[in-house]
DNA sequence: TATAATCAATCGATAAAACCGATTTATAAA
DNA sequence: TTTATAAATCGGTTTTATCGATTGATTATA
């Protein structure tokens, strides 16, 4: 059993295609095809099941994978770790963000460049779900979002800071007097908001519920940056954290009433995972410079 | 990097001489030193210092062992695992014993081969902490002892029984009629004691001491069978759980009065860890067997 | 201080193993 | 039935893990 046999497997099972799954791995698929089949034979047991031309995991080859992607995890962990040592010269930070702590990310992201301008980024946007789905598979170093419901075993929490919720208008709005709004009087308001994925709206959807209240959202979209072009026409009004509008000089945000109306916002990452260096000098820097 | 590279490193890092190593995993020298450096080469650090004719590890090279050790066991860990689902025909059990539990895996071990006959057993009986420390270095899968004062976090703690500590004579003894006995009594009698690494022995020190008694210790020894010999002799006592002299018939056991003068059988084994199959159903067996 | 013993590195040669392209076999789709 | 597709197999090539012998450097010992 070798390294490369595990990573072969992986990506078979990953595709299960072995024609596929040996261009992705830059061999031939009969190379693919021989290596499987060495393994089997060491395992003394099939890994995959071959219907015809299809195939499928066995359930031997189901439970084995959980081990041998941890044994690949392992090792690359450890290469990481030496790479790290190489006084972060080398190594590549995936971040997870959700749009509304956006500003967070770039501030942080610009500081640390400039001591550090050999590490590679990766920013992925996306909704908590898809994040956490992400750091799941090992895609992501950490994930920046606002507080998730269920909070699982194997992820680390950070809680960063909180801000409350908001209704988001024009900065020509009549409204600009007021300090605080209630779920009633937005309740009135034409609203355009975040399409349903985001966990913004599926919090504050749940207020809306519980007050018995219907709000008149005209509007759903799944991306903040135009949902935030048309805020700006004064025609509709969002709701978003506060947070999320920091940098834009167009818009207005006035709290919600009530409690519970404010949200947390985590840093979320794998236990039992080698924390790359250069991932732990980025948050150092993000949250020395939180405001 | 593959899965030989690192079992090789394992086994250099263990013993600190590439020689040796090369030896104990059946191949040349030659191989081994090459085989270490192209290891060294993909990592771009180096794994050993190289001090003349000796080797240390590299700060690195104590780093990354960490993880090699951890993958490698990843891929023997699903190893295991298939041949364990090849029906239990297969596999071996690595129990560490407390002396004074022997009849409690004798008993289940009878039961349990005659069921799996083809499982093979090791069974090392050692002090608690010599088979704690076996244990941490993989050598053992489960031990059986009485509880240990430090509960460590990797360790899976499954409690069995209380047993009392007690006094052991010989069958022919004058203090048949009594029920219980206390340290004070005891302290006036000739003891032969087991040596100081027992845990046993350390509980009953530390009981004496609060007590500020000081009992008559003639002889210490390291081995409970010649211990058992010398109490028949009926020039001696001894302190022992009750436990201990279950299935000897030459020998009676006092129960020592005052409390916490209990002691509690446990299996420990280690988190994390793929629980062999075979492992699982012995202790089924064990602890169905209990009394 | 000279000599022997020990140990890791290196060299050249060989056997083993990974790999490829072509072909075969089996199945699914047209 | 024909065609297309995918895994298995075959024969040959390249790569690489391995070995034994040797070297060079260090430590132990006579």
């Amino acid at each position: 059993m070798e390294l490369r046999q595990l990573k072969y497997f992986l990506k078979a099972k990953e595709l299960l295609n072995f024609t596929e799954a040996a261009a992705a791995l830059y061999i031939s698929q009969s190379t693919l095809s021989q290596q499987i089949k060495q393994l089997e034979d060491e395992l003394q047991v099939p890994l995959f099941n071959r219907i015809g031309k299809r195939i499928t995991l066995t359930e031997a080859g189901e439970l084995f994978s959980v081990y041998a992607q941890q044994s690949v995890n392992k090792a690359s962990d450890g290469l990481q770790l030496l790479k790290d040592l190489n006084k972060l010269e080398t190594g590549k930070i995936a971040i997870g963000v959700t749009y509304a702590l956006r500003h967070v990310v770039t501030k942080a992201l610009i500081l640390f460049s400039s001591e550090y301008p050999k590490i590679q980024f990766e920013i992925i946007f996306g909704t908590s779900q898809e994040l956490i789905q992400k750091l799941n598979h090992f895609q992501l170093d950490v994930i920046l979002t606002f507080e998730e419901i269920a909070s699982e075993a194997h992820f680390k929490y950070l809680e960063l800071f909180t801000s409350p919720m908001a209704l988001v208008t024009s900065s020509e709005t009549s409204l600009k007097n007021k300090k605080t709004i209630s779920l009633e009087e937005i309740s009135m308001l034409p609203l355009a908001m975040p399409a349903g994925g985001f966990s913004t709206t599926q919090f504050i959807s749940r207020a809306f519920e519980k007050s018995n209240l219907h709000p008149k959202v005209t509007i759903e979209i799944n991306d903040i940056p135009t949902l935030l072009e048309l805020i700006k026409t004064g025609k509709w009004h969002t709701i978003l954290t506060k947070t999320t509008i920091e940098d834009e000089k167009d818009l207005y945000a006035i709290p919600i009433k009530g409690e519970n109306m404010t949200r947390t916002a985590m840093l979320i990452s794998l236990k039992e995972v080698y924390e790359k260096k250069a991932v732990k000098a980025f948050l150092k820097i993000l949250m020395e410079n939180l405001k």
